[in-house]
Formats: C-alpha cells, sequence, structure tokens
DNA sequence: AAAGACACCTGGGAGC
DNA sequence: TGCTCCCAGGTGTCTT
C-alpha cells in the first residue's frame, strides 16, 4: 500500500481546507504576499503581490477543486493539484520545504501552500468565472443540477469508459479517480462500461452513489478538520474508507472475491468482477 | 468533436 | 549504502 493514498486533494479535503482556513481570512486584508516559488503547474503571476496587498477577502469559496478568494477587485485562485496543502499559522513560523507561497493578512495571519509535487497553481483573474480554468467547468456533483438524468443525457453518443467519462470535469467536476473507482463500485458499474451503455437506472444509481461517496468523505473531513490546517498538527489529509482503491488482489469487503485492476485513461481502475457480475444477474 | 497519449513533478519504493 | 528506474496522479494540451 502506497502511503501518500491519504494525502491526495480531491474535493472533499478540498472543502475541508476551505471551511478550515475560512474563519481566519474571511474579511482580512492581504498585507502581502510571499512567492518563494513562482514555478508551479503554471506560473505566478510577479504582480501577484500588487494585484492584492491591501484588498479584503470578502468572499471565500470552492468551485471544483479550485479554491477562489474574492477580493474587492480580482479574485486569487488556488488549486492543489495532487499534492498541495494549505495551512494557517498564527504566528512567524519558518518556510519548509515546499512552502512555495504565502498569503499573509493583518500582517499576521500567514495562509501558507505547501506543494512537494508542484501540480497545483496559484493564479488571479478579475474575474473568474471568465478564466478559461473555471468557465467551462460541468456542474457541481453535489448541485441538484448533476442527477441521474443529467448523467444519462450527456453519456448519449459517447463511447469513452464512464470511468474516464465521469473524471472529465466539463462533464462534472470534483471526480478524481479514488472517487470514480469508490463511487463505481458503490453503484456496481464496471469502469470500462462504454459511457452510452448505461442505462437511465444505473446513471441514477451512479450520480446517487458519487455524491453519498463524496458527502461521506466530506462529513469524515470535518471530524480531523483541526489538524487539517492548525499549524500544530500534520499537514495531512483524513485517510479514507476506501473499498477498492489500491486493493488489488485483496478480498473485497462484500463478496470476498479478489479485487482486479486495469488500467483506463493511464490511471489505476479498481473494480470487483463478482460484485458487478451479480448485480447484472439481479 | 471525441478520445487517447503525453506532459508536468517529486518522494518513495524496488531492484541491483 | 547508494544509485537508477519506475510509479502515482489532476488536468491542460497536443495528436490522431
Amino acid at each position: 500500500m502506497r502511503n501518500d493514498v491519504n494525502i491526495m486533494p480531491e474535493l472533499p479535503e478540498v472543502e475541508t481546507t476551505l471551511r478550515g482556513i475560512k474563519p481566519h481570512i474571511l474579511n482580512q486584508k492581504i498585507s502581502q504576499v510571499i512567492v518563494r516559488r513562482p514555478k508551479l503547474r503554471w506560473p505566478i503571476k510577479s504582480t501577484i503581490n500588487q494585484l492584492v496587498k491591501d484588498k479584503t477577502v470578502n468572499n471565500l469559496y470552492r468551485v471544483g477543486k479550485y479554491l477562489l478568494l474574492e477580493t474587492s477587485h480580482g479574485t486569487i485562485i488556488i488549486h492543489l493539484g495532487m499534492s498541495g496543502s494549505l495551512r494557517i499559522f498564527t504566528q512567524p513560523t519558518p518556510a519548509q520545504k515546499h512552502d512555495h507561497v504565502d498569503i499573509i493578512f493583518n500582517h499576521q495571519t500567514i495562509l501558507r501552500l505547501n506543494d512537494p509535487r508542484r501540480f497545483g497553481a496559484v493564479l488571479w483573474a478579475e474575474d473568474p468565472f471568465k478564466h478559461p480554468l473555471i468557465a467551462n467547468l460541468g456542474p457541481e456533483p453535489l448541485s441538484k443540477q448533476f442527477s441521474g438524468n443529467y448523467l444519462w443525457a450527456m453519456t448519449q453518443k459517447r463511447k469513452v469508459a464512464i470511468k474516464n467519462f465521469i473524471m472529465n470535469s466539463k462533464i462534472v467536476v470534483g471526480v478524481g479517480n479514488i472517487y470514480a473507482n469508490e463511487a463505481l463500485f458503490d453503484a456496481k458499474i464496471h469502469p470500462n462500461r462504454s459511457a452510452h451503455t448505461l442505462s437511465v437506472q444505473e446513471c441514477n444509481a451512479l450520480a446517487k452513489s458519487i455524491k453519498k461517496i463524496l458527502r461521506n468523505a466530506i462529513k469524515q473531513g470535518g471530524t480531523t478538520l483541526k489538524d487539517f490546517v492548525d499549524s500544530n498538527g500534520q499537514p495531512g489529509y483524513f485517510s479514507l474508507q476506501l473499498k477498492v482503491y489500491d486493493r488489488t488482489g485483496l478480498p473485497c469487503f462484500v463478496c470476498k472475491n479478489n479485487i482486479e485492476e486495469i488500467r483506463l485513461g493511464q490511471r489505476g481502475t479498481f473494480y470487483c468482477p463478482e460484485c458487478i457480475l451479480s448485480s447484472v444477474m439481479n
């Protein structure tokens, strides 16, 4: 078992981060942005400090896996990539390895981005919804708009594997590899099924499973909220109750048969063939 | 337009 | 012990 399984920021982790940092920085004035390493997924604007200095964060929210810090003029867009984490420090604290960016509020509170693999991003946009990364995103998985009917309508004529399909942010945001595997297992749908072959009923089941899995993870995140952003805690994300992800060859928790692994879209894909088979027979 | 491959990046594990 | 190789993944971009 790889030990980095529980540190990937998927939607629930980003939501938990949001809830953790919000009380510390909402309505607080930015006094400085320190960029130690501008080369992340995209270069951080050299003008970022001038753009946000002395602006107050008057709204803080999440769109997919993007965190948006809205100021009176312009919005900071933060993405955690696959190894990023944000923490709050309420007193001066030396930067550690991979601490690439500090946003300092009221000359005291530090919002610090740590990101070993540097797949994350810190961007700025006058109107984030016109930003190319945000403008074309699909609906939130936990919204009413994301339903079985919506999913079914979108799958028509789409031949791609259903797992790749639900990981496509133009279809629905925030479903990464781990939760895609878990949701398909929960819905008893083979990840390699061509999207358009799913029935309305199966799309309903899948939409429900995605919501259920994400809600449970967010709920679990809430219980570890303090350690999540507290400077005294580990910067780690909560561990996940995974039923299939990274469990190749191990017995299925439901039927005791072995979990199998294939590659889809160059990503590890895990499923229980027996559970899917028994579902089809019913 | 859709789908697949590839790129970015690092830490950690396996194998020698 | 230390070196090299390989792998994980989110998501934009390029190619087919």
